[in-house]
DNA sequence: TAAACTTTTTGAACAGTGTTTAGTTTTTAG
DNA sequence: CTAAAAACTAAACACTGTTCAAAAAGTTTA
């Protein structure tokens, strides 16, 4: 019986494998249901025996990304003092958007998590809210420590999360190529630079 | 044979009347070839004979919003003060987005119309380009009035667009929500308040 | 072992999608 | 009125997510 178990989860792991191999190696549109089940060598339906749908299969795909970006987070721990540290959270940020593009559009763009979220009537966000508290705290450590000062600590969170995700986004979207934001080599890169200038000057 | 592509023009106009309403009243899923035939009351063969595809659909219909985005800048030619217009800018761009989110959403998101440039071989993307450049030239401004001494132009333009484009759709996306960011009415409003004293600070 | 029961698997279908093709109808020009 | 051009469509193709009844396989009980 414990075996039984065993034998059930590696199919779902078998599932999640497929699906993430189709999604970043040829996208959403590629990764269908009997793509998945091809890759695995099972029928359409029989998926549909380990997983809810689609959705539920992009959302536990999804928290694998988190699993990994609360780990290089967890590293920055050791950086005391905050504002260095919360320096490095975004070049952190910054560097997992870049090394997983696809598992990056899962967490924080595409609707199919958060539809899962719908499905199974989950009010809340955990891991988005976990991962928005370790900005949330670094910035509280910063003011405790003399940044910022005059500033609200939620609203300037909500705005360092913005500004990374939107270099992120706009650069993945191809629309910073695309609108010629760059006759250089990483946009991104620069950008971030003179992000961190202002926070020194903040 | 003005006549005739008046009635062409006419046609055209309608698909995109009635894909402009599907995809704001119910989202990007309904928005399908068939339900626009069905709205307009032709044929979902005959869409093809007024538009190559539904990426030029889409992409026709993301250069209203960019349309009327370009006469919000305008109107705001008349601020001369470049950082107050800077400021202004960044306002208009956030009115936009909560007055057309289905528009946004195109404009800066969804990759349909992106699909058409790459359709249609177009290297740039010219209305993205030119949105930019009112951005860039109002920085170019505020460091020729003595602003933001030491910094990237291009970057710090960069990362304005991104700041601001980031809240956006971390708000539209519900992840916002769905990640406990407030317990407050409009964090994207303060946020960008935050933003503000930022940029008076560099 | 044989029957009963449970778990796992699937073929087939439903309702939908974007798109193409061949053929028909309508409109216009000579 | 006829020939050419323009406008329009039915039907099909190849997909999609999902459901369901039935079949197959595995396990437990008599």
């Amino acid at each position: 019986m414990a075996k039984r178990k065993k034998k059930l989860e590696d199919i779902q792991q078998q599932v999640l494998e497929a699906a993430m191999k189709l999604y970043t190696e040829h996208g959403i549109e590629k990764t269908s249901i009997r793509n998945i089940a091809e890759l695995i060598g099972y029928s359409p339906a029989s998926v549909y025996f380990y997983f809810k749908n689609k959705a539920e299969i992009m959302f536990t795909l999804h928290l694998k990304g988190f699993k990994e970006l609360k780990r290089r987070f967890d590293v920055l721990r050791s950086v005391k003092n905050p504002l260095e540290r919360l320096k490095a959270m975004g070049r952190a940020y910054l560097q997992f958007s870049v090394e997983y593009p696809a598992l990056y559009d899962l967490m924080f763009s595409s609707t199919y998590p958060m539809q899962h979220l719908e499905d199974a009537d989950e009010a809340m966000w955990r891991q988005g809210e976990a991962t928005f508290d370790a900005l949330r705290q670094t910035v509280t450590d910063c003011v405790a420590a003399g940044h910022f000062a005059g500033h609200h600590t939620e609203a300037l969170s909500f705005l360092i999360w913005s500004a990374v995700h939107g270099m992120v986004v706009l650069h993945q979207s191809g629309r910073s190529e695309k609108a010629q934001v760059e006759a250089y080599q990483d946009i991104v890169e620069m950008s971030y630079s003179e992000f961190e200038r202002m926070l020194d000057r903040l």
